[in-house]
DNA sequence: CGTAAAATGTGATGTACATCACGCAATCGT
DNA sequence: ACGATTGCGTGATGTACATCACATTTTACG
């Protein structure tokens, strides 16, 4: 399926566009290729863009001080990443993006997107709805962070995303979990 | 302050609605007083609205099966509170939500929120921009469970929240933080 | 293809926290 | 005002997980 398929498809759950509408709201979007390991946002970047995923898998992760690396998320295809605290506030991303497969994204500028918002009043709806969406998930994760035993989280993990067992290597698993490779490891060879 | 001028500043922030429109606006919230530990929103309910804190402070929490109790937010003064993914999708409320002190809220039908937002291109911005913020600060708290131990994140949180030292009994705040109330009882008596 | 680098498995040890148990203090409701 | 409830402090003990150390396996790539 082409770009323009899949963003059509995925806004039109959210958001009815005319089909001229939709063509300048795709004119919007660039699209882009990255290598595998290759960065999208850099720690300390100047963050001007957000990404929707075509193909591939990004993801989202903070380093620590003691260069310790934890996940937010992992961006699959029709998801979207970016350090949304550095894009809306014209700070400094302190959050990073890079790609965990070779990956395929369609790029939009945040004043591109608040332009769109303001002219289209669907679009503004559309953007509405998936951060709604981001905020329930994100909920729902910090209660299976308080509530659940790494264990638990792991078997969470799974059911929802399968397929990320045999892409993601383990211990980018282990850094979104919050536990250790070593006891990720032994939590699935006891 | 009055409850429509709180609202109407609270507002102004990130939208600009003409005096028809906030009027307008205004007239689908109710206003509604709460006592000291009374229920807004219970587990199982059907959940038809969202609440804008005009005075008090409000919980939303989620017990799991073992009785435990963990806070996913204080709601303050312009706050808003509700089970948002029962709110959404219509299912049943798994969040409840509840009074710490006596308040005062505007009551919001969900169901007037979608009409506001279709009718009101700005309302809707509104809306978008305090998911946002909401969004980036759950990605901000799930980095700090992850990152942080729970000392760490206590004086996080009694630096951005001062006034909750006061006004919230301690375990409360253990439940918030995400640690047993003996352990937060240590961390300020060590 | 062959070597370096990255990813994974596994034991030994340490620790931040939970849990249990109890006593005391503050607050609430009638 | 006074008993009941709710909140709080503190010791003793248990445990899930981190960390360190090193071996093994898999993958990347010149």
């Amino acid at each position: 399926m082409q770009a323009k398929e899949i963003l059509k498809a995925h806004i039109a759950k959210t958001a009815t566009l005319t089909a001229d509408e939709f063509e300048y709201f795709f004119s919007c979007f660039k699209l882009q290729s990255y290598k595998k390991g290759q960065a999208v946002i850099s720690e300390g970047d100047r963050v001007q863009h957000e990404y929707f995923v075509l193909d591939g898998i990004l993801k989202t992760f903070y380093i620590n001080d003691d260069m310790k690396m934890f996940i937010l998320q992992f961006a699959m295809p029709t998801w979207w990443a970016s350090d949304y605290n550095a894009l809306y506030t014209g700070s400094k991303a302190t959050v990073s993006v890079d790609c965990i497969t070779k990956a395929e994204v369609l790029c939009l500028a945040g004043a591109d997107r608040e332009k769109l918002c303001s002219e289209i009043h669907q679009v503004e709806h559309f953007f509405r709805w998936r951060t709604n969406r981001g905020y329930v998930a994100a909920h729902k994760r910090l209660l299976s962070l308080m509530n659940s035993d790494a264990k638990h989280r792991y078997e969470e993990l799974m059911a929802q995303y399968p397929e990320l067992f045999s892409q993601v290597p383990k211990h980018l698993i282990a850094a979104y979990l919050g536990v250790s490779r070593e006891t990720l490891s032994r939590l699935y060879n006891p």
